[in-house]
DNA sequence: CGTAGCCTTGACCGCCCTCAAATTATGTGG
DNA sequence: CCACATAATTTGAGGGCGGTCAAGGCTACG
């Protein structure tokens, strides 16, 4: 069964221990097949539980009646929504299917028993939540301070290295089963211009999306184009003892570096 | 001492008893004062202990080497920085002063023992983020799909709630002690179209903000102009029984609901 | 083979940015 | 209390990125 795939991958960013992934896995429904374009939670009610994802792509989407809708994350395998639900808060945006979803879903009674025996495991959601904070502040970038073409280069970047952490890319390549309007909402752009956004980046030989297929044709000048920095995701290794950062000088060290990477600082985009 | 009131402004956020309030105050070092412009913690670091804000405004940051600084997040009396020290986790953003603020710090010791003792007191540290996420979602409609008119509007709404939750507003008034930069960088503006996008708020008699002092003018007409519907923000209150809503028919209801509470409850702001 | 949705491209417009200068707080020493 | 220096706020003129409206081409799927 994938769902073990899923939490195999939840549990390689959380650390979990192979109990306690099984714990995880007993507490879980069977999973269900969603549709795309399926409401998952809606903004303003309670969840009654929350989903794990297993496979395809889903969105947070935060109501805008009178304008476009913004979406405000993607969820990806071995990702989770509707954590809000074991806090006792409704939920303050919805949760859309972008492509056919394959999620379990774990009622908060389960987790109730499930943290109360596994502290690591109520850790483990809990890091979830702190990187999911992270990609929001990025996408704060995105949309408020990056250029068209660095915002789409930047969230290229990070659905590809969590496509490839959730076991989901090819070489060089990963499916996004869903269409340039997703991509524009994400942006907050309109799909027109996204659509003329595309193409720059692929006319400079970065990357391609076709046919809901990515490419990632020069990783290099992607990471540059976007300024991508790692870090943020805390991918597998980002908490192990391999960066000791602990003060500020080791703080030098890592933004001189990502100083350097930035030679041609305003001028990443050949044509 | 005034770390009491912070605490208290948490636990009413958080429902604590009083016995976990004592015991998270026996957990804080003794309140330690900074001044404005300060950094209190650093992108790129792990974080050598979470602070407590007492008093003062604070403010978090992602770095953009090369571009305008962008604000992704204030620190109010009562909010946490630096909580993901509890989970080894890198800072992802920096952390610096607006205003002189008083703080006191938590280290990770302390909190684990705390949490070991008090589960509900990492409840409530929870539930902190969790709030912290719904308005970064919030800020992400500001800069993405808001009117620069709209943001403002909405981030005063903001502020001032998040400033009545934290007893420091007076009538319809409320200290801002930081810049107009400071504002734009929140915004994703620069400090030239926030300007006049505060005098467009100042003509229209919805607030006027000078000499550091916001006052809501026409309460109704701000909420209106930013589409501002406070739920996000978990008051006090969002998440008692008297919404007992579980499916989709019950979301209608909500908003039915809130906009009639919007009545009388969400009325403090009136001259 | 037809239809519907998605993608692509063109022309024009407005919000916000940039650069620049004037005016007004804020704070400091005399 | 005043003179001065510095920072913050305010206003003007002009330009560009991305939005809007519209039409045509492509793809998928029945």
């Amino acid at each position: 069964m994938t769902v073990q795939l899923a939490i195999a991958r939840l549990a390689r960013n959380a650390q979990l221990s192979s109990s306690e992934q099984s714990a995880l896995l007993d507490a879980c429904t069977s999973p269900k097949r969603y549709e795309a374009r399926r409401e998952l939670l809606r903004e303003g009610t309670r969840a009654p539980a929350a989903f794990l994802l297993i496979s395809g792509v889903a969105a947070r989407f935060v109501g805008n009646p009178d304008g476009r809708a913004q979406c405000v994350g993607y969820l990806l395998r071995g990702d989770l929504c509707g954590k809000r639900t074991f806090l006792s808060l409704p939920m303050d945006h919805s949760v859309r299917t972008l492509s056919t979803v394959d999620a379990v879903s774990i009622t908060r009674d389960a987790y109730d028993r499930l943290s109360g025996t596994f502290p690591n495991i109520a850790r483990a959601f809990q890091r979830l939540s702190a990187v999911e904070a992270a990609v929001s502040r990025q996408w704060l970038l995105n949309v408020g301070q990056r250029s068209s073409l660095a915002a789409l280069a930047h969230l290229f970047c990070e659905l590809f290295s969590r496509l490839e952490a959730a076991g989901e890319t090819v070489q060089n390549t990963c499916r996004l089963p869903f269409t340039q309007a997703d991509l524009a909402d994400a942006l907050a752009i309109t799909p027109v211009h996204l659509n003329r956004t595309l193409m720059k980046l692929r006319k400079s030989g970065l990357a391609v999306l076709r046919h809901g297929q990515l490419s990632i044709l020069d990783a290099e000048g992607l990471r540059t184009t976007a300024r991508f920095d790692p870090l943020y995701l805390s991918g597998p290794g980002a908490q192990l003892p391999q960066l000791t950062l602990t003060a500020s000088p080791g703080a030098e060290e890592r933004r001189a570096i990502s100083l350097r990477r930035e030679d041609p600082p305003r001028r990443p985009l050949i044509v």
